[in-house]
DNA sequence: GGCAAAATGTCGCTTGCCTGACACTCGGAG
DNA sequence: CTCCGAGTGTCAGGCAAGCGACATTTTGCC
């Protein structure tokens, strides 16, 4: 199994393997819906394998994507932490394998174990200031620099230690997370293309320069 | 002093001394600044009295203001706990007076005492889900509900659990809070006002109805 | 190999916000 | 009381993003 998350590191191999057991694996197909807004946030969820976003519908049919969360990556903290059913959708933007770590467990570890504590307390920072940057973005940046600063969300090292450049994902997603158009998406591709920041193909991206992407519109 | 907030409740009497005696206060002009980007972030803030803003300013010269925090509120804790500069500018919007809780005793309750864990905890999740929000807000929503959202934020009971319901502040800096011009922020108001959800006077903002608010364009 | 569905590239048109401008009002300092 | 600066109300113009529309390309499936 793959999740040699970090947080994994510093538990004792006793205590691993209680966890490893009560964890739960399922398989999603493309567009498939793995939590709906208000679900109980019965699990810790685990992206094993593919790609997941976190989204939200507006009443007038707008979307708005969150958060994007490649292989790697662990989310949901939040709705457990707290008790309450999830508040947003949680959708499979390609085939995707996703852990699930069961409350119960996940209070144990809580409880039990100062790594994980931290682990935590490190991710839920790392969120805020993922956040911030989006409303800061969102509010300063010409849609060029925010879909820059939208792809390169979705490498952070911090949150989603796999390495893979390549993503393969359409350009309105893109749009949904980046907050504009599909139509301007295209365009900005186009130019951070040319600006030699990535590669673009047909349904998939490659990341060339991911510093340069952050910085991309001052 | 009052510092009455909910995670000194739970500490021993004789630690909550040592804090308290460890906590700077100072005091700040309208206008003044109080910590400015890339200073070393070596206290935890809490606003006595007073309104504090977070903010940026792009190259560009725009400005966003993420936060407003009124008396009762503590943040920075993002900044101390990575060990990190400061990433944004604060700011008093009125004369305030700011405590100051050194790095050190910040961390030292951290490493002692559970409560103080828990309610950085929340408070991270409860911050967290703010700017979530925000975001939604702002790819969602009129600017009309922005500016409603912007300022029902202002309220937030675990964050804030001040009580007091007018708010002295200026519509330019509601416009920097809700991503809008001032002049956009003037037709909001007239409109929440008609709506029987705020009376609005010189300066100075009365919420009527927070839970309208928070609701308002659904 | 061929077909259908999904993804991409490119048009105009329209809409609504931001900018800049100006008169007016309020409140505090001297 | 008076004056000055900050805050407010309101207008007209420009601009840039979104939307609908349509042709084209790619992929995967039969």
């Amino acid at each position: 199994m793959l999740a040699l998350s970090s947080w994994t590191r510093e538990l004792p191999a006793e205590q691993l393997d209680r966890v490893r057991a009560a964890i739960a694996v399922r398989e999603f197909a493309a567009g498939a819906s793995i939590c709906r807004k208000g679900d109980p946030a019965s699990a810790w969820l685990g992206v094993i394998d593919g790609l997941v976003k976190i989204h939200s519908l507006s009443p007038a049919g707008k979307s708005v994507t969150f958060a994007g969360i490649p292989a790697g990556g662990w989310f949901a903290e939040g709705s457990v932490l707290r008790g309450q059913p999830f508040m947003y959708d949680i959708v499979a933007l390609r085939d995707s394998r996703i852990a699930f770590m069961p409350e119960a467990t996940f209070h144990l570890l809580l409880d039990t174990s100062i790594p994980f504590n931290r682990f935590l307390l490190k991710q839920l920072n790392e969120r805020l200031g993922q956040f911030i940057g989006m409303v800061e973005h969102d509010r300063l940046l010409e849609p060029d620099a925010r879909v820059a600063r939208a792809l390169a969300a979705l490498f952070n090292p911090h949150l989603y230690p796999d390495a893979d450049p390549h993503i393969q994902i359409s350009q309105e997603e893109l749009g949904y997370l980046a907050g504009a158009s599909r139509q301007r998406v295209n365009r900005s591709l186009q130019v951070l293309g040319k600006a030699g920041l990535i590669k673009v193909d047909y349904g998939l991206v490659t990341v060339l320069d991911l510093d340069g992407l952050q910085r991309f519109g001052s």
